[in-house]
DNA sequence: TCAATAGTTGACCATTCAGTCCGCAATTAC
DNA sequence: GTAATTGCGGACTGAATGGTCAACTATTGA
């Protein structure tokens, strides 16, 4: 008996999403959520408790859908090494694109490193859920299948450099030192 | 016939670099400035026009003070591999000692990447010295003393590397990753 | 002594911000 | 129709912000 709602909480999610991730937490307010969203304070007060909660979840829902492109990437190939090309080939595009977005759980990690714990654990977590990841691809090819420690340290190697490369993008560096960094890594596998 | 300026502009500009470091640029507040430099607006107003001004100089010298020790651990070895084994040691030993702070420039790129232009430029140009310092740290070593490209997409990486381990820092990922990945990396040289 | 600058304290201003509230129209289920 | 909810728009609040100003003391060189 009730008026019902007239769009997708995800799709505001996304638009949250968007500001946060371009101008972080304090630099977004809430007019620019608004137009982003195309919703008024009532109506996404009514979903969210409050500016903080946003961010969370604009945060998770970042986490998922890079998750879920990394997950495509890395399982898609037959090998070890074709798999990071994929996953880093993303990147590339991306920057190629002009997108100097990077990464937002790197951006929300400088951003809300010191101030709020929930949001690094997000991301301290999403670290930790990506090297995994990672160490599962990895176990695909030899020697990583084998050799638990080195199949652990490369992980750990490609982690950083993934972050790197974002790192890199969002410093607005040369596309060249991207590809550069992304094929040198990519041999190393 | 003018009183004398009593504390040194490099001392103030520490303490101001210590709270951006930490909290970003919307994060600091003029009060945390004042009770970090422990001089008052009024004095920190005559030596910087502006917040921004403060923010930009600190940003400076936190790449001054990073450059100092990088060239130091990248000149000091005489071996390209033993150079960012000292390198990529400093960073262990500031996350092991529980430093979070990451690293300014990655931060800035992050907090300043969208509304600030200078501030990118700064950062840009840091990544650029930065990778110039990585080719010439590698190219006393073979086979970098022989292999240009070779020597570009090794700097590439390893600097793609040196910003996502900072990040891993920042993120509070486990001390193992951090140790591995920079392992890994080194022995890639 | 005098002029000029440094430094401190505290008041002050205009702006912005997150968050709340109210009124109004629209939509749904009963 | 009625009750309940959604969405919109605008007004509003209290707090915090960056930045300025004035008044006062202290220190310096001439």
């Amino acid at each position: 008996m009730a008026r019902l709602r007239e769009f997708e909480i995800g799709e505001a999610l996304d638009g949250v999403m968007g500001v946060f991730w371009r101008q972080g937490y304090d630099g977004a307010s809430m007019q620019d959520i608004e137009a982003a969203t195309g919703l008024n304070k009532q109506s996404l007060y009514r979903i969210f408790p409050d500016k903080r909660a946003m961010y969370l979840a604009a945060l998770e829902r970042f986490e998922a859908i890079e998750f879920e492109k990394a997950e495509e990437a890395l399982t898609g190939p037959a090998t070890a090494r074709a798999r990071f090309e994929a996953l880093f080939g993303g990147v590339i595009a991306q920057a190629a694109q002009g997108d100097r977005r990077g990464c937002f759980l790197c951006n929300a990690a400088a951003d809300q490193g010191q101030e709020d714990e929930e949001a690094t654990a997000i991301v301290s977590a999403a670290m930790g859920r990506l090297e995994k990841m990672f160490r599962k691809a990895l176990a695909i090819s030899a020697p990583y299948n084998r050799d638990r420690k080195a199949c652990e340290e490369r992980a750990a190697a490609l982690l950083s450099t993934y972050l790197g490369l974002r790192i890199l993008t969002k410093a607005d560096a040369p596309l060249r030192v991207i590809k550069a960094a992304a094929s040198a890594a990519v041999k190393t596998i």
